[in-house]
Formats: structure tokens, sequence, C-alpha cells
DNA sequence: TGTGAATATGTCGGCTATGACATACGTTAG
DNA sequence: CTAACGTATGTCATAGCCGACATATTCACA
């Protein structure tokens, strides 16, 4: 599996072989890409205990297929507004929103 | 003041005059306006409580005065990406970040 | 092995959120 | 009153996100 570190860095919009390597988030940047995360994995979750493919949930939140698959991978082109329409049309509540943003590690 | 209930749909997108009035938001929708108003709400207070203009917190965030405006305003022109930066940047970490989200009203 | 379903990845035109700017409004002090 | 400061509102060109589509990859099962 990839590195965690890695993954982070591709969600804040970095690719492998940058320069960037190197270049360290601020803490600010690095919890807005932890929530992200979050966010995602949460998402997929959701999807796969309402048994809906890919496709499926696309069709509940108007969205594509190649979107969702992007969500939930925490492409750097996916907005958290999105993430968070997506959450709810799944299913989520505030209560339930607040407590994956805020949530350490799972 | 003005009610609730118009600033929520204003901060939807919707215009005071639309026929859209009389429309409802599907609970999903109704969920993010909420946590959206929650979230500018709180990027108030933690301005304030700073005791920094809204140019101040525009150049802490590298943006400007006027979207701090409708940040605060929740105008629905700003996403939740950036009201979710600007928070990080007023100081909030991921956990009150997941406390205002998940909150009922406060 | 092959074959189909699900998921991942890349690209593209269109639409939307963006920072910047101008300017109006509100408040407070002189 | 006026001036200074903070905030609100409207507009604009541009960057970035969007759904859609094509295609590649992975997976399950026979």
């Amino acid at each position: 599996m990839r590195s965690e570190k890695r993954k982070k860095l591709e969600a804040a919009g970095w690719r492998i072989g940058d320069a960037s390597d190197f270049l360290e988030l601020t803490p600010g940047e690095a919890e807005f890409v932890e929530i992200k995360l979050a966010l995602a994995r949460r998402l997929r979750e959701l999807r796969e205990e309402h048994e809906w493919t890919q496709a499926e949930l696309a069709r509940r939140v108007g969205s594509s297929q190649s979107r969702v698959a992007k969500m939930e991978a925490a492409d750097p082109t996916v907005s958290v507004d999105l993430l968070l329409r997506s959450l709810l049309a799944a299913g989520a509540d505030r209560h339930e929103v607040g407590r994956v943003v805020g949530a350490r590690r799972r």
C-alpha cells in the first residue's frame, strides 16, 4: 500500500517527482488535508455499508462514477463541498459529519 | 434582524422574490446550508476573539477583505473549502471544526 | 484461462468560486 | 460636520472544480 505521507502530499495537490517532495505543509494545510482524507474514507465506508456501486452513489449525488472514485481517493480536484454533499446524500447527518471531521486517526 | 429562514435560503443561492420562496430544500441540502452557516458564524467569532479586522484575517488566509465579508455572511459564492481553510488559519483545529460542524443550533 | 462488473485514471469544455478592485455603508472620534 | 476606520456589496478576468466521457486496471467467478 502507498504510504500515508505520499497520500497526503498528493491530496494536497502535489505529484511525486516534484521538487516539493521536501516541502512541508503548514499546520493548517496539514489539518485541511487530514480532514479531506477523513471525509473521503467515511464516504467509501458509507457507500459500502449501503452496498452501492460508485455509479449508484453518483446517481444519487447527481455526479459521475469517475468523480466518486476521485472523491474516495481524496483527489486534489475534489472539493470539500462535494465530499460534504455526497456524505449527506449517503445518509450522514450533521452530527456524524462533525464526528468524522473532528476525529483523530480512525 | 433578518429572519433565519431567509438567511438560509440566501445561503443556498436563492434570492428573495424568486418563485423558489416556496420551494423546500431536501434534508441533505438543508444540513449543508446549516453547516455553512455554523462555519461562517464561528469564523466571525474567532476573528473577533483575536481582535482582527477582516483585512487582517484576509492577509493571513491569502484572500481579500471583501471575500472575508462574504464568508462571514455565508454568501452562496463562498465554498466550504475556503471557510475551512480560513477557520484553520484563524487557529481552529480539526477537533474544533468538527465540534462546529456537528453542533446543533448555538 | 476469459469475461463481465466495478473501480481507477486521464482529459476536456463549461461553469463557478476566486482575489482584486471600486465603492457604498456604518460607526466612532474630533 | 468630517475624517478615519471597518464592514458590506457589486463587478470582473481568471483559475480551478465540475460532470461527462473514454479507457485502463482490478476483481470475482466460472
